[in-house]
DNA sequence: TGGACTGGGTTCCCGAAAGGAACGCGGTTC
DNA sequence: GAACCGCGTTCCTTTCGGGAACCCAGTCCA
């Protein structure tokens, strides 16, 4: 399965998914933001495993997102560190936690909470328009094709109905 | 599996992957952003079996992130509608499409273009902090025990080494 | 100097889930 | 009354995940 191309287009969502879109592999990203970074401590604080962290992390290590970097030479040892482009990801996982505090809290509140370190404020952070500043949300965005786009998409074929 | 537990605590990521984490659920969501609604559209654009795109739709319904509604009586037929819980889920897609924009578009440049309507102005949407209105990134985010927080987590048994 | 320990994996087996394709079914159109 | 449409369901095969055991190099300790 061509996981990038699904849906008749180069579909940037669809690629991302392709990388991160697994359940493991979001827990595991998770925790690497919370500093996790050895192979003992994911399988342990996950219970995912061994064979499947393996994988995961050699995954995410092709992928870039995750580097294998020694913090010990004898013996040689590894940890799993988020590069540049693995940290860039921080936006997916502070969305999801978002909208899992705002949807999936089982009434007992957020189990975490986020600080902003700049202004010091417990926040929930949010999609904003880097224009204008102000939040954006579905209705008030509109998808245009783009310089990458490949193929005609169904988007338009049915001319919204609502 | 207890996805909304992994990792010993009651973490919002992992209740939210337990929900969307996985690859067609993401793309379906992606579609329904994109005003596909109907059962025949969904399969043909993604060319997922209907087998399994009839069980993510039911448990996006069942999970109130998408509704089967009625839009016409005979013979009756039904379309599959994002609702206010599911529109939430918009900044974790736009997340994810920005982040592939950013580093999967194999050089071709973004597929899709993101307009902003209330601006007008082609934008790559950003976490910011709803306080001070910064940009938000990872290292500037500290994550803090909440509310909801049922049990310790492995953050903090080893101290940030670097 | 050899036994236990530790970190970081790999192997094996089995049951669950995904892929693919065909089938069903009520209702409508020609 | 045959074809068609929208929306699923069933069946079969292949792949993937869960669980546990095993492995292995290097170190620690007596």
């Amino acid at each position: 399965m061509k996981w990038s191309e699904v849906g008749g287009l180069s579909c940037s969502v669809a690629r991302t998914a392709s990388v991160i879109g697994d359940r493991w592999t979001i827990l595991i990203l998770r925790n690497a933001f919370l500093r996790i970074r050895r192979f003992e401590d994911f399988q342990s604080n996950l219970g995912i495993t061994r064979h499947l962290l393996a994988g995961r992390l050699k995954r995410l290590v092709e992928e870039g997102i995750l580097a294998r970097v020694p913090y010990q030479d004898a013996p040689p040892r590894y940890e799993y560190r988020l590069t540049a482009k693995g940290k860039m990801l921080y936006p997916v996982l502070i969305a999801m936690a978002t909208w899992g505090d705002a949807f999936m809290d089982g009434g007992h509140g957020a189990p975490v909470l986020y600080q902003h370190k700049l202004c010091g404020k417990i926040v929930k952070p949010q999609m904003t328009c880097p224009d204008c500043g102000e939040a954006m949300h579905a209705h008030e965005v509109t998808a245009l094709p783009g310089p990458g786009l490949k193929l005609a998409d169904a988007v338009g074929r049915r001319k919204r109905s609502a």
